[in-house]
DNA sequence: TGATAAATGCTCAGAGTGAGCATAAGGAAG
DNA sequence: CTTCCTTATGCTCACTCTGAGCATTTATCA
C-alpha cells in the first residue's frame, strides 16, 4: 500500500486564492503577473499543499503570508477545480487538482506586496459592473448570444439555450441578478467568446469584433476560479456581514453602501441601504463626526461584533434599485 | 519536473458521496458497512480519483454506478476535507483529501444496491429531527454545553463560547436554525460529546450519560461529511427546486410538504405552506385524483420544469411554524 | 448669498407572510 | 345511514417588510 499502483499518477493539489480589497471604489483582486505562451497573463497567486500544513486553510494562509506578505483575515474555501482540460498544465501529465479560497482583506491598492498587484475585477468581467448603468459591452454581447441559441435546432435544445441565456443576462424580460457570474462566464466560454475556450485550438480564432466584446483573460482557469469568488462573495453580503471585513474600522453609511455597491455592481437606493443596515443593528455609532464629505457631515460608524452573534443571517439583503 | 520532489510525498484524493433519498418519513442516506478499530462503523461510499475521469463529478458518478448500480441524478460538490488529524488513516503517512459531494436520488429504501444499505439520517444526528416538537437529547445536551462555557475562564473567551452554544443550539433566546447542522457537529466535537472526537484518544472516554447523548457515529470524518450535506440540503430546498429531485414525478401537496419536513426536521403550517408552493408557480395539476389520503382526496401534482428558468431563486422559502 | 451635494428623517402604498377560521369530501365506526 | 375523524382547499386578517420618493438639515464652493 506504500507504493502506487502504475495506473496512480501524480496528483498535484495547488492551492489558489481570490484576495480581495477594495480601493476606493474598485473591487480588487491581487494577482501575479505570468508569462504565458504568448503574454504576460495576470494569475491568481496559487502554491502547492504542502504535507507539513495540518489543515488546509492554514497552509493557505502561510504561503499568502510568505509570498504576498499579506496576512489573511477571512478565508473561506469555494470550490475544488478538476476539469482535465480545463487545469493548469504542469506539462508533465500529472493530474492538477485547484482547491480555491477567497480571502478579504483591508490592504489597499498602494500595497503591492512581492511581485502581486492590486487589480479591478471588472477589467475581466466588463459586463458586471452595473453601477454607471448597463455596461456598453452587454449590448454587444447580446447579438453572439442570439446567434447561439439560433444554432441550435429548433425544440428543445433551442429551448433550453435560449432560457439558459436570458436567464443568465436577464434577456427576454429576465431580470438581472448580480448573482450568476459564473453562469454567464461559463456561457461565455461554450460559446467561444472568452478567451480561455480558444486557448487549446478547441474553437476558432475570435473575430476582431468579438475580441472586443471579451473582459482581460487570465493565466489557466484563473478567470473561472475568479468568478465563482464573486458569485460567492455577492450571495454572501447579502447574508452574513462579511462586508465589513473589507472596511476601515470606521466609516460612515454611504462609505459603506458605495463598498457594497463595488461588489455588487449595482447602485443601490440610499435612504432605505441606510435603514437596512440600522435597522439590523449591523453598526454603532462612534462620537465623531465625519465633514468633507461633499456636503453635511456625516457620523462616524463601526461595525458591531456582537451582530455576528445575535441575527441569524446578519447580511445586508440588499436589492438593486432603479435609480 | 516529472519527478517529484523528495518532501513532496503522496497525496491520494478520494471523492465521498452523500446519496440522499427520502423513504417514507425518513430522510435516507446511502452507507456501507465497513470494519472500524473496534465496531462495524457505517461509511459514506467513496472511491479514488482516477486519472481516467476527466472531470470529478464523471469520476464520482462512474464509481457510484460501479459500486452501488444507482445511477445519480443531481450532483453538487459540497467541501473538500483536507484536516491532517481528522482525514481518514490509510496507513502509509500519505495526505488524503476528500471531495464531498451531495447527491440526490428518488431511489427508495428497498433498493439496497450492492453492499450498501440506506439509513435514516437522523440516528447520526439525533437533536436534529423537530418535526415531532424538540428532541429529547437536546434536554440533556444543554447540561454539558453549559459545562463547556462555564468552563472557560470569565471574560472574552466564555462570552464567546455562550454565544456560540447559544446561537447553533437555540439557548438563551435565540432561535433554533435547520441549517445549523455542521456548526452544531462540530460543536459537540470540540466538546467531545462526539465519538469521533476520542478517537485518536485525543479526549476522554465518555461517561455512560455522555454516550447516550451522541447519535451513532461513523467511519473517518464521515459524520462531518453528512453534516455538511444536510446543512447544504436544508439551506438550499428554500431557494432552489431541488426537493423534487427526491419525489416520485407526481405526488400531492402534502406528500411535498413532508418530503420538506423530513429534510428540513421541522413541521410547516399547511395552508401556507400550499400558498407557497402554489404562488410560485413550481408545480402543475394534472387531471388525476388521489384518493385514500386519510380523508378528501387530493389532486396529483406534478414539477414544473419550466419553474427552474423562470424564477430567480424558485425555492421553498419555508419557515417553521409554531404548530 | 445662493447653488449643490450629502446626510437624515419620515411617509405611504403594496407585496409577502404567519395564523387560523371555515367548508368540502372521503373513510371508518356505530 | 349517520356521526366522527382526517385530510384537502379556500379565504381572511393583522402585521411586517420593502421600494420609492418627499422634505429638511447642514456642509462646501463659486
Amino acid at each position: 500500500m506504500n507504493q502506487a499502483p502504475a495506473q496512480e499518477q501524480a496528483v498535484v493539489v495547488d492551492l489558489t486564492a481570490v484576495i480581495v480589497s477594495i480601493a476606493g471604489d474598485q473591487p480588487c483582486v491581487l494577482v501575479r503577473p505570468r508569462q504565458g505562451r504568448k503574454a504576460v497573463l495576470e494569475a491568481l497567486p496559487s502554491g502547492p499543499l504542502e504535507l507539513r500544513h495540518r489543515t488546509l486553510e492554514a497552509g493557505l494562509r502561510a504561503w499568502v503570508a510568505a509570498q504576498t506578505g499579506t496576512s489573511l483575515g477571512y478565508v473561506e474555501q469555494l470550490y475544488t477545480f478538476g476539469d482535465q482540460d480545463r487545469a493548469p498544465d504542469h506539462g508533465d501529465g500529472s493530474r492538477v487538482l485547484s482547491i480555491g479560497y477567497l480571502a478579504l482583506t483591508r490592504a489597499g491598492k498602494d500595497s503591492a506586496p512581492g511581485e502581486t498587484v492590486w487589480r479591478d475585477w471588472y477589467r475581466h468581467f466588463p459586463w458586471e459592473d452595473w453601477r454607471r448603468g448597463q455596461p456598453a459591452v452587454l449590448r454587444d454581447l447580446e447579438k453572439p448570444l442570439r446567434r447561439w441559441v439560433a444554432a441550435a435546432k429548433a425544440g428543445a435544445e433551442r429551448t433550453s439555450r435560449k432560457e439558459r441565456a436570458g436567464l443568465a443576462f436577464g434577456l427576454d424580460g429576465a431580470t438581472w441578478s448580480d448573482e450568476r457570474v459564473l453562469d454567464r462566464y461559463e456561457l461565455l466560454y461554450e460559446i467561444g467568446i472568452v478567451a480561455e475556450a480558444r486557448r487549446g485550438s478547441r474553437a476558432p480564432a475570435a473575430s476582431p469584433a468579438e475580441a472586443k466584446l471579451d473582459g482581460l483573460p487570465m493565466a489557466a482557469d484563473h478567470r473561472r476560479i475568479l468568478a465563482t469568488a464573486i458569485t460567492r462573495l455577492r450571495a454572501k453580503i447579502k447574508y452574513r456581514p462579511v462586508v465589513f471585513e473589507l472596511m476601515p474600522p470606521t466609516f460612515t453609511f454611504l462609505q459603506l453602501q458605495r463598498a457594497v455597491e463595488t461588489l455588487a455592481g449595482v447602485r443601490l437606493h440610499k435612504q432605505n441601504f441606510r435603514r437596512l443596515v440600522a435597522q439590523q443593528g449591523l453598526v454603532e455609532e462612534t462620537d465623531a463626526i465625519i465633514a468633507g464629505t461633499g456636503g453635511r457631515p456625516a457620523r462616524e460608524l463601526r461595525f458591531r461584533q456582537e451582530a455576528i452573534l445575535e441575527r441569524p443571517a446578519p447580511g445586508l439583503r440588499f436589492r438593486p434599485s432603479a435609480a
